[in-house]
DNA sequence: ATCTAATTTAGAATTATTCTTATTTGATAA
DNA sequence: TTATCAAATAAGAATAATTCTAAATTAGAT
């Protein structure tokens, strides 16, 4: 915690009580907190924060780099502390996902055309396949 | 659309005018659009339509595997009638969303404890980056 | 200790999507 | 051609995630 502080000192954002818990819960959790699980815990040591505190704080550690928002799932958004590039699998016969830890950028040349017309900032790779458990039960 | 008809007519479809208007308004279509967009358009010539009639016709097709649900987009869901393996970028500041047409197959290796755990059927690519349009308004 | 801009809060507002229910209709078969 | 009925439509309410608002509070600099 003094590390996250230390930190944070200098960096143009006042750290609040609820900020540090926000950053507490955050440290090293490899859950994928929506806003509302994160809002959920907070809550606990404080009971009167708001959601506007919690998407604000996001929002701001967003735009520092400190965490990303993760396309886990289409209905809510997904945060992860974990900023090493990073992409899923994604089971099609049970929706199990894991990360795949792997910088694949150098192979990911874009055509031409987009090119001219873009400039890229990251890439999210999400593969599909079938896992050893279900692979087993479809007899493979 | 006479195609179109042909098609459907076999397949436990009811051909709606409404349905038939957004078959229209997708074929070809590579604009990405969303259901509002799909609404907006279907309005002009069935001012009555409804939103439930557009989702539920984007349920149905999805659920026929005729058209995809693209999910680049944080804000709200987009839908690509082009079947066809492809990858997508998007500008994150105006939500542009543009095709790419390339295979990076071959470069995409998976580290072997995913190999170990999965077996894989195919990817996808979502880029991020900044269209001409708005690097122009940034001043970049 | 004071000051000020940034942050917090509570709740309202917004927005995409889904649901409900009564009504209408496409497509089949008499 | 017409009767039938399961499926589809329309209108609007419901839901749920996220953003906004405005007044009060506070972290951190001076």
């Amino acid at each position: 915690m003094k590390k996250i502080i230390a930190k944070y000192r200098k960096r143009d954002f006042k750290l609040t009580p609820q900020r540090l818990a926000i950053l507490k819960y955050l440290d090293g959790n490899t859950s994928h907190p929506t806003a509302d699980d994160i809002f959920t815990n907070i809550k606990k040591a404080y009971p009167t924060v708001s959601f506007a505190t919690v998407y604000n704080t996001l929002q701001a550690l967003k735009e520092k780099g400190e965490i990303l928002e993760v396309t886990i799932d289409y209905e809510k958004r997904h945060y992860d502390p974990n900023i090493a590039p990073h992409h899923h699998i994604i089971c099609t016969e049970c929706n199990k996902i894991s990360d795949v830890f792997k910088d694949y950028s150098d192979s990911l040349m874009l055509p031409n055309e987009i090119l001219k017309e873009f400039k890229t900032i990251r890439n999210h790779i999400d593969f599909y396949g079938i896992c050893k458990e279900c692979q087993k039960e479809r007899g493979d």
